[in-house]
DNA sequence: GTGGTCTAGACCACG
DNA sequence: GTGGTCTAGACCACT
């Protein structure tokens, strides 16, 4: 089963849009399996205290995606072709740095000073 | 005149909300300069192909926070106190350091890793 | 629930704010009650023939003046509180009256005209 | 020459619109003459204290219906037709009235409190 | 279904 | 030319 404990909501991005580049990211990450459960509309609703017609939003683009399936009932699962995973996770990790390196020189950050602070928030959270 | 250059749109964050972005980063980076003028709505409209009224609202929001003057009719112009460029510096630094270290954790990138990458983008761009 | 019957599109002023005045004189008149259900953005709109949009920033006006509760995705409801029934019924028919006598002098017509003027269309509607 | 001492802003609509209405309601009053002198834009604008542009404005519309022209250099001059004055004057004295009417009905103002009202501020201004 | 927001295009008043 | 406002349509999140 998926676990949404690290999920939070932080971006001003659409809701089911962040549910579902958290779930590829965890993808990417090699922390969800192919064939792995995911909870129901109305736990993760339950769960991340928002509607359940955002969650279902969510599931229904992923599925289109065919990232997950729905299949005996109400279950879903995930549906993750392996080699896949990597290409997705080389393309999520170098954008996300790109963006990074491309606001610390726009905000005038020198390479010291970006250092410190990677490593003083690697080690907080 | 503040210059959109090297501003693009790329994100699911509302239009406005970039800009504004963009402007802040600039004002931290020490970019912009107080008193210097901005973009009219109808030419950044057209240099960004978005709706004038796109502009006007996030010019709107920067008076709000006294970042911009306007007056009606006549051009507009930055005020860009000393004491608020350090605050909007620490601020952009923070979240943005803050919202990569998260993806990295996310994605499975170990620190080394992570920082390896980090150096080699700084160097390319 | 208020009905939009007897509303009518007539002037130069701005479409909201002809909703808004009217809205005023019904309440102004006793013919609005407390906590009565107002009608949604989109059934208006589609009543009147106007954009919801515009609806919404009537209601949203209204909102701010506290004659109108909303909840995001509940209905909405008037909040008429007894003094302000009585505030609005003056100011509306001190600037109606001195609107109408301002333009019968302007037009040149005479005290008695006026008034006959008056007599006779108050027994015909 | 027009006098425009009796003119002021009122109203939430157009400044233009509001300086034709005002210009055709004097002459359904009879108080314009047939080529009488209208002042010039940039007069009438330091007058109004408005933009000399929506001076423009208003004469461009009122001589595209044909109620003043342009001759000899840049004075303009009425251009009254005497049979369409009393039904113009007409026309205005009734609508006029007859929204009075209907909002002192729509607000519950009864005959005699709006024959009180009537009275008092005729004399009053 | 509900209210709220974002983007768009046209218009108004001003320098 | 400038900034500001009004109306419009599509989308998001919630009951």
């Amino acid at each position: 089963m998926i676990s949404f404990e690290e999920f939070i909501l932080d971006d001003d991005s659409p809701i089911y849009m962040q549910i579902i580049r958290y779930i590829k990211q965890r993808i990417a990450a090699g922390s969800i399996e192919d064939q792995e459960e995911v909870p129901s509309r109305r736990a993760l609703s339950a769960l991340l205290g928002v509607n359940p017609n955002t969650i279902q939003k969510a599931y229904h683009m992923l599925e289109e995606e065919g990232i997950i399936v729905s299949r005996s009932g109400a279950k879903s699962f995930t549906c993750v072709r392996a080699d896949t995973v990597e290409r997705i996770r080389w393309e999520l990790t170098v954008s996300s740095t790109l963006q990074w390196v491309k606001t610390m020189k726009q905000l005038g950050v020198g390479r010291e000073e970006a250092w410190e602070l990677f490593e003083k928030m690697w080690e907080e959270r």
